[in-house]
RNA sequence: GCGCUCGUAGCUCAGCUGGAUAGAGCGCCGGACUUCGAAUCCGUAGGUCGAAGGUUCGAAUCCUUCCGGGCGCACCA
């Protein structure tokens, strides 16, 4: 909504900066377009349009150009609601935010959660990829950051309109998956996630651990990995079932990870069928003359148009590579649900390969490669370094949802407010989980960045439960005014009462909001949205506490500023939706 | 060596298509609870935006070079 303003503004204003050029030139002058900027400090008015480029053409000084500017603005007719200022060099503009706060109101209580939203890409069908978590361990910091990104950056394309499916590739074949088997067999002795009460996830990583542990005193132990792979691919009964049961084991663990982890999918491939795809593709590729035959019988492709070296497709044996399958795997996912767009959630050390792969798929003449697009993430480092699994310094998601969980009862205890919140546990772990998606959303995806785990157990500041909280303030505000304040229910919205600066502040926070979901939408950028609600949130916390609202002077004003908050916990909430943060009436 | 990427306060991060005095959080120091939830709010200190050139009326932002960190450059996935 504030977009429109700005808009109206701005075509004005270049208007009227053409007919000035025109009579000063005599002719029509081709004028550069206006630059909409925000005045470093209210007081300056809310929007600013620098005057730089065009006084030094019309060969004034800014400060004349935007005086004259402000004289001929004041004489049009049919101008929106708002007064000009002059201030130096530039021409400003205090917006009526009395006539936007009621635009909004109305425009919140007719969509509701729906504010915010757009239609941009009603016509768009997007499949998003993320986790593509292996079957030989369970989740940790690294999968953390990545299921955070996908499900937002899915969330806010749905409020962009589009049609999103979400989809999970299991790796869940492979040496590494043997390792665990092979380790399994040799000291397993029967053991379950029921006989020893290890949740499944966790029991096949111990056997992955011990394997390394093991290969370091048997040179042996590679191969034998190597050799069980083999009878997997041969179909041996034995090794089949091993790995049917263990596999099974994983998956109880990570579903039962996600679903408290809030991740969902639409639909789950698995690497142990999408494996065999790409070959035909490849060969086809091959008769088009996209690609080349070494002389050892292995197929390439070059790599030159794109600055790059040149890449096996197929090794001599026929045998198809990670990249085969890749190529196999978006063409059949392109069939079986055609979409504009597919995004790969995937770490950025993996840049190079989606280069490739797009590529590769655009060289065998499917017009959809270009609609692919690589979400590269930075990587997740601790305060002393990489995490090492080899160093046991990796950061295990469930342990960390767990203990943020308990910090979070224990603050619940410690404030006594058991008896605030119906369920402790269940709002124990909302916090915990508002708390770490916040933690990895705030970053710029494509920056890597540090996980503290002292500051992103810190529920004050700059985190998910200081946003958690303020909605949690404005319901149990809400219910109050509910419960105790019939009378002033009755009396309308007076947004004209809404005089103080933090209040038309707050107002246009409340109008941006849209635009940050779309700006969001188009760069896959949840940290905008992130800065954004907190941004809104600190906005009102000052405003709430130096302001009553339920004890403001007259009835009117206790009216007009439950509106204003009210609009903030909608937007709370719209937002909270869209980057994880789970919405608490109390906490 | 080549390619990609990042260098902003002690630490972790913002900074929109170049624009007004570069902002937050944490930490430090100091204030504010008989009043709507103090998981809060307010204030002080802290910066040659890695360095040097260049483009521009104007650069943290664009270009070049250099320095420093990360990640890639497998017939592994």
């Amino acid at each position: 909504m504030l977009d429109a303003v700005r808009e109206t503004w701005k075509s004005l204003i270049e208007e009227q900066l053409a007919l000035y050029a025109k009579e000063v030139f005599g002719t029509d002058v081709q004028l550069p377009p206006l630059a909409v900027q925000t005045p470093p400090k209210p007081e300056l008015g809310d929007l600013a349009f620098p005057l730089f480029a065009y006084a030094k053409m019309l060969r004034t000084a800014p400060p004349m150009l935007a005086s004259s500017l402000k004289t001929r603005l004041e004489k049009v007719e049919d101008r929106p609601l708002g007064d000009l200022l002059v201030a130096g060099p530039y021409l400003n503009v205090r917006i009526d935010t009395a006539a936007l706060a009621t635009a909004l109101s109305v425009q919140l209580s007719e969509q509701k959660e729906l504010y915010g939203t757009n239609k941009s890409m009603a016509e768009k069908r997007v499949t998003i990829e993320f986790s593509c978590p292996n079957t030989n361990k369970p989740l940790h910091l690294g999968h953390m950051r990545n299921d955070s990104l996908g499900e937002s950056v899915a969330a806010i394309l749905k409020a962009n309109g589009a049609t999103v499916r979400k989809v999970n590739l299991i790796n869940n074949r492979g040496v590494h998956i043997c390792k665990s088997m092979l380790a399994y067999q040799k000291f397993g002795n029967g053991e379950t996630p029921q006989s020893s009460g290890i949740k499944g996830d966790h029991l096949v990583g111990k056997y992955y651990v011990m394997f390394a542990q093991w290969a370091k005193e048997d040179p042996t132990a590679e191969d034998q990995a190597q050799e069980m792979l083999r009878q997997w691919e041969a179909g041996n009964e034995q090794v089949i079932e091993l790995w049917k049961l263990m596999n099974g084991w994983t998956l109880d663990g990570l579903h039962e990870s996600y679903q408290k982890m809030g991740i969902s999918f639409d639909a789950y491939y698995y690497e142990s069928e999408t494996y065999k795809y790409g070959k035909d593709e490849i060969l086809k590729g091959l008769e088009q003359g996209v690609f080349y035959r070494e002389e050892d019988g292995s197929v390439w492709v070059d790599l030159e148009p794109i600055k790059l070296d040149k890449k096996v497709l197929l090794r001599k044996d026929g045998t198809s590579l990670y990249m085969t399958q890749d190529v196999g795997t978006a063409i059949m996912r392109h069939k079986d649900w055609p979409f504009d767009s597919l995004i790969y959630v995937v770490a950025s050390e993996q840049q190079y390969h989606f280069r490739v792969l797009f590529y590769v798929l655009d060289r065998l003449g499917y017009d959809w490669a270009k609609d692919l697009h690589h979400l590269s993430y930075g990587m997740v480092n601790l305060p002393d370094g990489k995490m090492k699994s080899r160093e046991g310094t990796v950061v295990d998601a469930d342990e960390l949802v767990d203990t943020l969980t308990s910090l979070a009862r224990k603050e619940i205890e410690a404030k006594e407010r058991e008896a605030l919140v119906d369920d402790i546990e269940k709002t124990s772990q909302s916090i915990a989980l508002g708390a770490l998606n916040y933690y990895l959303l705030q970053v710029t995806p494509t920056k890597d960045m540090i996980f503290n785990p002292a500051e992103s157990i810190s529920f004050n500041g700059n985190t998910g439960p200081y946003l958690q909280y303020m909605g949690a303030r404005i319901s149990s505000m809400l219910r109050k005014y509910e419960s105790e304040y019939a009378d002033i229910q009755k009396l309308g919205f007076d947004s004209s009462l809404l005089t103080l600066s933090d209040e038309r502040e707050l107002i246009k926070q409340i109008a941006l909001y849209p635009e940050v979901v779309r700006k969001a939408g188009a760069s896959y950028d949840p940290s905008l949205l992130c800065s954004y609600l907190y941004d809104l949130s600190k906005l009102f916390s000052r405003w709430y506490h130096d302001n009553p609202v339920l004890k403001a002077a007259t009835p009117d004003l206790v009216r007009s500023r439950i509106e204003l908050a009210t609009m903030v916990l909608q937007v709370l909430k719209n937002a909270f939706g869209l980057v994880g943060i789970p919405f608490l009436a109390s906490m």
